[in-house]
DNA sequence: TTGGACATACCAACCGGTATGTATATATTT
DNA sequence: AAATATATACATACCGGTTGGTATGTCCAA
């Protein structure tokens, strides 16, 4: 089975990791099978507890590894160290609204998905995922702040309220 | 089990089905255990499959004998017949601010939860889901448009839009 | 030759669902 | 009115399948 040259244990582990973040965004968490995630990638039970205790690690991991890696990338990477973050907002917006896939309408965002599901059953998860939100209105925050400071956005505006409508416009 | 002096079939099925809606609540409809539901209302796979041919057909009767008729009851009889929906809205708005539960704070409006899981994969779902959603929208459009021929409400307001943005605020 | 990287086989628990048994209420017959 | 038949309203026991999880085996690289 997934007969290889070489054996990357790494990319084995990334395999995995994917495969259950479109797992867990198709059925939530709870849901989730193994056992589909691990057919859809060819590996074994043995694959999977040996790169992940038990499912609850795995599920951790897709949110760390995963939803908040890409949320940091696509979200807040763009905005850090922007004099003016008004155009990078903008074209977020738009992007987002433009580059939905059927995929994503169907399902909607990941983390606010997960979030509904978790937050309120699972204190790791609610930490992990709260960590991420966290992290995404402070970077809209700062931006804000920066933006003010060098002019480009209102002096008068509720940063952080601000910040908290436009995750929340996002998110749902 | 559940020694009754005179058989109430009504009301054993109206006791499965809010401890469904509770269970769906809480775990959503997938995760949702008819082992605990009948473990919590002290009933067995038999009553509850006398009274349901199947968990989706639970699922379905949850979404309308509980979630559409309370919805109902608070949110789109009061609006009914008003000639100036204003006050109602308002009412209704900072009642719901001011009456969420904990549990509600914590889990969420039922009826977007359910939308958010089922809806994309279930059509059946969908389906009821959409109707009570629809006819929430239609209930307030109708509502505002009564208010603009009263001259409660300003005339040039987008009706349509107005009620997407209220159903949208109020679910969260 | 030792440890990492898996595969294989297996487990108890639980899942939704069914088959069958039983007590009660109701309708029918005598 | 009493006896009988039938339908309703459940309880009990059980089914095959799936779940997350584990113990063991195998292969490969170092």
């Amino acid at each position: 089975m997934n007969v290889k040259e070489t054996y990357t244990p790494e990319a084995t582990r990334s395999e995995i990791l994917n495969a259950a973040f479109v797992e867990i965004y198709v059925h939530g968490y709870q849901s989730a099978s193994l056992s589909r995630i691990l057919a859809k990638v060819n590996y074994t039970k043995g694959a999977l507890y040996h790169h992940f205790p038990n499912k609850k690690s795995l599920g951790l991991s897709v949110v760390d590894e995963i939803i908040g890696v890409r949320m940091y990338e696509y979200f807040m990477q763009p905005l850090e160290n922007t004099a003016d973050p008004i155009p990078v907002l903008g074209k977020l917006f738009q992007q987002k609204a433009a580059m939905l896939t059927p995929e994503e309408i169907k399902f909607g965002c990941p983390l606010n998905n997960l979030t509904q599901e978790m937050s309120p059953i699972d204190q790791d998860f609610y930490r992990s995922l709260k960590r991420i939100a966290d992290k995404w209105v402070n970077t809209i925050v700062q931006a804000l702040e920066r933006g003010i400071k060098h002019g480009h956005v209102r002096p008068d505006v509720d940063c952080h309220g601000a910040a908290i409508l436009i995750v929340a416009s996002i998110e749902g």
